[in-house]
DNA sequence: AAGTTATATCGGTTTTTCCCGATATATAGA
DNA sequence: TCTATATATCGGGAAAAACCGATATAACTT
């Protein structure tokens, strides 16, 4: 993954909102504290809050994923996304020094 | 000027490529040592050096002026682009907080 | 096995970005 | 003033991204 993708991926609106909704996942998904938030929180309900088709919400979080900002993991039918904070505090390391 | 819009003024190899060689202009742009670097580059070495035509790398200038990650100084019939490092610091800032 | 639900992938249309050539503007010098 | 040089702006063709609907895959339920 080049430096310019991982630009490239923060360059849509609706992927900056996800990021930020998975910062705070009670707050932003309430509709999923019957099973908690430990692994993150699934593609329907992102997809429902960001009001976009399932298939471009499915996109864009390959996109994140590609990048790094967030990880996925598949339990039964679900799939969970959440942050991964390394990823962030690499690109802003990052930005000081190489950029 | 938008988060978003910000990060689309760095998804761009060239773009990306003009702020590293801002970073160390007395290394990545030799030929104007004699008139110094206190202002910054003039369009024409950042042309030359990018290889893309005038009005291309003039607009990518601008792009990254408008982002707020250069700034620009006219002199004569040249302008000077240099770099603001405060756009950096804040971007590594917001980063950390509001991403 | 058949039906249901959640997600991923594929193909295509619309919108945006890339990058160009042509032209306009600004400054300097003869 | 006329000419030359440096940069900015404008209009457009080509490439990429946004976003969709349709369909495929995977896992659960009965």
């Amino acid at each position: 993954m080049e430096q310019v993708d991982i630009f490239k991926a923060l360059s849509n609106k609706t992927r900056l909102q996800i990021l930020e909704w998975l910062k705070d996942p009670e707050t932003s998904f309430p509709e999923q504290k019957a099973n908690g938030y430990a692994n993150g929180v699934c593609v329907g309900q992102i997809q429902a809050k960001a009001g976009l088709t399932q298939s471009t919400v499915s996109d864009y979080l390959s996109v994140l994923q590609r990048a790094g900002f967030v990880t996925s993991t598949r339990m039964g039918q679900w799939t969970y996304y959440k942050r991964n904070e390394e990823a962030f505090e690499h690109l802003s390391t990052l930005i000081k020094s190489a950029l």
